[in-house]
DNA sequence: CTGAAAGCGCTTACAG
DNA sequence: CTGAAAGCGCTTACAG
């Protein structure tokens, strides 16, 4: 006989028996009721077992009905972020909300973990057991987000990455993101309004495809008009962004125009260039990406493009929960667009 | 006989029984193997189990060690905000990866919920089964808190609730709050010492007791020596707010100083101070809470005070798990320093 | 050292 | 309409 109370703690909930015994029926029958099979149960039992469930304060285990229907009523949000502080990246905060909010709306719980380093994340994830699927936003080379999908899709689990690619050697998956491409030449094509000469697109040393999308629209776009080039730094901190982009200023001189691979860097740009006295955007146009909430803390108003990162998010945890009621997903890839949205940070030409 | 595979969609994990077959002995010996038994088993027998579950690829499910053990191995964070977007808030995604991360490291899941209206959630928060204890971060008035905390510690779940006093009539509860009054005391300190003769508290028409708290210190030691006032506004979006700000700045004229109920309606203040031709901080200093990442990015550099939001979660999640394992929390209450962080906000008396 | 049995809370056939 | 049985995957006593 195991201990209905191993923690010992007061009493603990009542389950399917206790109801019965009270209502003096059978588990069966008041798992009907629960299940609301009205034509399985009498008029009057129902009552009585209603009448019950409410006196015990009856709430179904999620763990029986688990384990019996093999599905667990809940999704992973697995997130790969050079920083131990991986909520602390606005992308990922949309996305967890969006999918949090379309889950519960399903009954479904979320379940979020996150790790700086892609082998910690491997060794957790030996347990999905948890869950009926999950969604993933990693950063890493290649290699080891294809291994990484990899694992999170075995056993039969179905899986949605976020900004990235479908891997062709799996099935059940479907990738999610938004058109980082579009929205680099909507503003690749601001900066050519602007009369721009030069132009610096600065990126992560971490491997972001998404920032890699973006990089290669802008060189697509502006390589063949006016100068482009691109650096990339590490995400350690803001303040430490600020202090290598001021370096960089200092050994090469402002670009015309300066490109953020998202807006965090663009504003740590911005910062830079107050550092050493040169004005946005006179001296130096700037644009970021994704356009979160922070984004209009700072004056003046950086030119950028709307990230339907929430929606994204959402989207996610519909297509996981049509994908296990239907047996495949609806579609292998979904590509949100991202709209361009102006600010004061780049220079009209007269 | 029930379906292995409902989803329809390929190979389910192998379970106990198939590594046992295949390692010719019986599930229990597997088990003990999994469980690290080693008095348990025979060398020789457990080569072969270790052979058989390599070759299988198993790995335990969670799900009937849960069923088992009645214990789920998961903590909820259960997050009450104004907006749908709950994770916008800085504050919540400092305490989720906070304790995300120190759960992980336990072996321990969890699962994120919020809902922007208290009664929502106390709906969805009917089924708390699928895991062993929660934290809680919730806005709203004292009452409804108290139910909401009531609910979430029933049947004998323990409870952190975050930002907030633990009431008297719950027992398994711990609260984990940072010393919001001393921050603001050590803020009031710096706004005397700037000569200031005005000062208005920007709060939130939505109750928040930890805003309370910043309130409270504050009246108490700036009432008597300048004139003190106190606004609240909705906690819409920012940019409302900084119209609301504008609107009130033009009406009453700035105050000497801004005491912002967090860095968000600082920031906020300064924007609304910029638009009427307003300096910071020679017109009008400024003073903000929580010091996240964001600061950073506006000038001048906010004063602020360090939030330990990350710690706090992870505080939480120390504080459950040993609180799972002993059968009681250690302490009822938990209290973090807030530490002052100077910026450029505010001006120095010459 | 090894295994057959019981049971965690539920639901799915199948009998009455 | 109602119930006894079997089983989801595991672990805890208890026998051999």
């Amino acid at each position: 006989m195991a201990d209905r109370d191993p923690a010992g703690s007061g009493k603990s909930a009542p389950v399917l028996r206790d109801v019965a015994q009270r209502a003096g029926v059978s588990v069966m029958t008041v798992s009907n009721v629960i299940r609301d099979r009205r034509d399985k149960v009498s008029e009057e039992t129902w009552r009585r077992v209603l009448q019950a469930i409410e006196d015990t304060g009856y709430r179904p285990n999620r763990r029986g009905r688990s384990l019996r229907l093999q599905r667990e009523f809940a999704i992973a949000l697995t997130i790969i972020h050079p920083h131990e502080r991986f909520l602390d990246d606005p992308y990922n905060t949309e996305l967890a909300a969006g999918m949090s909010n379309a889950l519960a709306r399903r009954g479904y719980a979320l379940v979020v973990n996150g790790a700086p380093k892609m082998q910690a994340m491997k060794d957790s994830l030996s347990d999905m057991s948890g869950v009926d699927g999950s969604a993933v936003m990693a950063s890493g080379d290649q290699y080891n987000r294809r291994e990484l999908y990899r694992l999170l899709s075995r056993d039969g689990r179905p899986l949605v990455v976020f900004q990235d690619r479908a891997p062709e050697d799996i099935a059940d998956i479907c990738a999610i993101r938004q058109d980082d491409a579009a929205g680099a030449l909507d503003l690749a094509e601001v900066i050519l309004q602007s009369g721009a000469r030069s132009a610096l697109f600065v990126g992560s040393t971490w491997p972001w495809p998404a920032l890699e999308e973006r990089c290669a629209a802008f060189r697509s776009k502006l390589a063949g008009r006016l100068r482009f080039e691109t650096v990339a730094f590490e995400e350690s901190s803001f303040s430490k962004l600020v202090e290598d982009l001021t370096l960089y200023f200092r050994a090469h001189g402002p670009p015309d125009a300066l490109l953020g691979g998202n807006d965090q860097i663009a504003i740590a740009g911005m910062r830079a260039a107050e550092r050493l006295g040169f004005a946005v955007p006179d001296d130096m146009s700037v644009t970021g990406y994704n356009a979160f909430a922070f984004r209009e803390y700072v004056e003046p108003l950086l030119t950028s493009v709307q990230s339907p990162a929430y929606d994204i998010g959402a989207a996610a945890a519909d297509a996981l929960l049509t994908r296990l009621e239907t047996g495949r997903f609806t579609e292998r890839e979904l590509v949100f667009g991202a709209r361009l949205t102006m600010g004061r940070s780049v220079t009209m030409r007269p």
